[in-house]
RNA sequence: GGGCGGUUAGCUCAGUUGGUUAGAGCGCCACAUUGACAUUGUGGAGGUCAUAGGUUCAAUUCCUAUAUCGCCCACCA
């Protein structure tokens, strides 16, 4: 053996070995317990981050402990398609070389998408693999393969013929940048400093931020208790702007805080959520004045075909010549909707979309919640989750882009013709406009083959199918939400609904995943989990804390503090990262990233390695002089007071690291491990061992100990643990070949 | 605005239902060292457990306020 434990030798050798062994892939055994992890795919967008090594790390320990515990333990692993992440990632690229998606129909921009992705696919698959993931290859699964589309696709048939997806006007949230919807989760507010305008309408004047809105307003708004406006509710007033002579209802709402601004409110339906929940109960009028382009629309006016913020400061400036503008408040700050990835403003639209119906969902997945079919851990997160349920709104799930499951509804273009289409012409212009004013320039063929979007008015009529129905039928260019498809990740990933694989794995233990995505996806997997199958997809949920850079500060690229695991790996082994990691995280919470832990840890994989030299070489000692070491049993002849010590130390050792496991507290496992090692086995036991004269006994109770906590030790740190039970097969008292799948050590009460 | 979590050694963090001298890793100091390991060994210094009240025989632990940091949710235009 070397004098060290030289990781960048051992750690390829050792992946080879498990892979070789075909020890991770799960067998379908009904002698056994099955016990099942879906490794929440990472985005095929980009590499790993540290807050992956850390999934992987709590994952990899959990299966590998249940693996020699005996249960068949699968960990199935995966690669999400990341609809809108990977798409614009995709288009950055894109850009480098002047181009855009415009430029290609869907069929092609698919398939170039397709290429990009399966590319960063290889990259994540190897970072898995040198982790020491052992999982179970043999039934990799990506969202965009054809049995995951189908199941995706069934799954919105049978919701649709149950009466759980609706289309619907909706405000929604929507990028003008990127051309596509985004959901509420998708959605962060920023803080923003903003101009409150204060502009009259006739002998009211109104607070707003959003002047250029104002050809939208259906009605003025005031607080129902307001003692200054009560002469004004239900009256009309009339008022000038660039439209010419106006008259708005007053009407009264309790939405209304009469402490903001004058305490009168323009109700704008089209274009704030708020807005359109006061129309809804006033019966209002809903005008949308901006379009999907991102510019004002023929119902403004002059102002028509300006970009939003144009039009605001040609608004303004108007309203201010007229003499119309009160005051402007510049130090006005307000939250503003911005895509949480990107920051980048998102406004608010009318638009038609496709929705799931989320009550019935909700109040199936809460019954089996409150039964405890399903727990969280740590428990204290268990409010989030709840809270999150039950303010739960229903669920926008069609996006504008093209990265992604398609929608499987087609539109006949003889029954709507007054759908609106875009596509790319024979001269390789986009061409839009109504349907069947198109038709009679081009053909079906032509529009078909060239389509880039589509969108039908909410009345369109629609079929539901995965083929096509006919002629003259186009499909609906929306694509499923990524969380669509990953919220059936479990299902998909099982092969539901009637593999073996499913009937035998399903449902899973164990989810564990960061707390940040528990509403987009935790809810969903639920949701579709009991919708679907009656049952739970997971029974237990472990959410792990995020990982701060060493600042104690989130990572970010803009701060220059991002962590890469590789780093580590490469400087002090996948198993010290892995510990570290493992040991820094002790109850879910947020947690600096504790290099020095990982250095503690590079020593701890050197000194078990010395160990096992120490332990060669007196066996050695004692084959040389003639003598043999004894078979070990726990009543032995000849066991001294300490010996009987360490083995019961051992025996307690064991106890707390399964209890320990058993709910999700590793760092409280690692740490007993770690010191059972070093400070009793390593630092006492092997000094007393040295000066003891039986040597067959003393030597005897160490070999069980040592290889016992190699068997402990090994999910924790697997390359080490398994490289040096090679090492030592010779003096080695189990015959097991790997460690990987060699038996965890039994301890009676 | 509502909620959740943190505040413990120089740093990063444990501390499970309240119960003797509050722990770990790293760092620091002193010493040691050829039967494995300097990625070592032995020993040591270092904490008013954020603050103020309260409950209790007993509080880092339970309760109430306050301060401060972080996060989540949210319909103040």
């Amino acid at each position: 053996m070397d004098k060290a434990f030289n990781h960048k030798l051992v750690e390829p050798e050792m992946i080879k070995k498990w892979e070789d062994s075909g020890a991770c892939t799960a067998k379908i055994d009904p002698s056994k317990k099955p016990y099942t992890i879906v490794l929440p795919p990472p985005n095929a967008s980009g590499k790993m981050h540290v807050g992956n090594a850390l999934m992987v790390a709590i994952e990899d320990l959990l299966i590998r402990w249940k693996r020699m515990q005996g249960y068949s333990a699968l960990w199935l692993p995966g690669t999400d398609h990341a609809g809108f992440e990977s798409q614009t990632t995709f288009e950055r690229e894109l850009k480098k070389e002047n181009k855009s998606r415009f430029q290609y129909d869907r069929k092609t921009f698919y398939n170039m998408m397709m290429e990009f992705v399966l590319g960063n696919k290889h990259a994540i698959e190897t970072q898995l693999k040198n982790m020491g993931a052992s999982l179970d290859w043999s039934r990799y699964t990506f969202t965009l393969d054809d049995r995951s589309i189908s199941t995706v696709l069934d799954t919105f048939k049978k919701m649709v013929d149950d009466d759980k997806i609706y289309r619907a006007g909706y405000i929604v949230n929507y990028s003008f940048k990127y051309g596509t919807t985004f959901s509420d989760a998708e959605i962060t507010l920023k803080e923003t400093k903003q101009s409150l305008y204060y502009i009259k309408y006739g002998p009211l004047t109104v607070a707003t931020v959003r002047p250029e809105t104002k050809f939208g307003d259906t009605a003025l708004a005031v607080n129902p208790d307001d003692a200054r406006y009560q002469k004004y509710i239900g009256t009309e007033v009339e008022f000038e702007d660039a439209l010419g002579k106006q008259k708005i209802p007053v009407i009264a709402d309790s939405y209304v805080d009469f402490s903001f601004g004058t305490g009168v409110l323009k109700v704008t339906p089209a274009h704030d959520k708020n807005d359109y929940e006061i129309g809804l109960r006033h019966n209002l009028e809903v005008k949308s004045v901006i379009g999907v382009d991102g510019k004002m629309n023929a119902l403004s006016g002059k102002y028509a075909g300006m970009k939003v913020l144009d039009a605001r400061k040609a608004v303004v400036e108007d309203l201010q010549a007229a003499g119309l503008l009160e005051k402007i408040d510049e130090n006005y700050t307000s939250l503003v909707p911005v895509d949480y990835r990107t920051e980048d403003y998102v406004e608010q639209l009318l638009m038609p979309n496709w929705f799931v119906k989320t009550g019935p969902l909700r109040d199936a997945v809460m019954e089996k919640y409150k039964k405890q079919d399903v727990r969280i851990f740590p428990k204290w997160q268990e409010i989030t989750f709840e809270r999150w349920m039950e303010n739960m709104h229903d669920w926008a799930i069609s996006r504008q882009i093209v990265w992604g499951i398609r929608v499987p509804a087609w539109y006949s273009t003889t029954e709507n013709p007054d759908m609106t289409v875009t596509f790319l012409g024979s001269e390789g212009k986009g061409v839009t406009g109504k349907v069947g004013d198109l038709l009679k320039t081009y053909s079906f063929e032509q529009i078909e083959t060239g389509l880039q979007s589509l969108m039908a008015p909410i009345s369109a009529k629609y079929v539901v199918s995965k083929e096509k129905p006919g002629e003259n039928f186009l499909q609906e260019t929306d694509t499923f939400d990524t969380w669509f498809s990953s919220g059936q990740w479990p299902l998909i990933t099982l092969g539901y609904p009637d593999s073996e694989d499913f009937k035998y794995f399903y449902p899973t233990s164990v989810l564990e995943t960061g707390w940040e995505i528990i509403t987009r996806w935790v809810s969903r997997m639920l949701m579709f989990g009991v919708y679907l199958t009656g049952e739970v997809p997971f029974n237990d949920v472990y959410l792990h804390g995020r990982v701060m850079a060493v600042d104690g500060k989130k990572m970010s690229k803009s701060l220059g503090n991002v962590i890469n695991p590789e780093e580590y790996q490469d400087q002090y082994g996948t198993d010290a990262l892995r510990m570290g990691l493992i040991s820094g995280t002790a109850n879910g919470k947020d947690f600096a990233f504790p290099k020095d832990k990982v250095i503690a840890f590079r020593n701890f994989a050197n000194k078990i390695w010395n160990m096992a030299r120490f332990m060669e070489m007196m066996f050695d000692d004692v084959a040389k002089a003639g003598g043999t070491v004894k078979e070990f049993s726990a009543n032995m002849d000849g066991l001294q007071d300490m010996d009987k010590e360490m083995i019961s130390g051992f025996n307690s050792l064991v106890k707390l690291v399964n209890e320990s496991l058993e709910k999700y507290r590793f760092s409280d496992a690692s740490d007993a491990i770690y010191h059972y090692m070093w400070d009793e086995l390593a630092s006492k036991y092997i000094e007393n061992v040295k000066s003891r004269e039986d040597k067959e006994v003393a030597l005897s109770v160490l070999r069980q100990l040592f290889v016992s906590c190699l068997k402990v030790l090994h999910p924790f740190m697997p390359f080490v643990t398994e490289a040096v039970w090679g090492e030592i097969s010779a003096i080695r008292n189990d015959s097991e070949d790997l460690l990987i799948i060699a038996s965890w050590p039994q301890v009676e009460n």
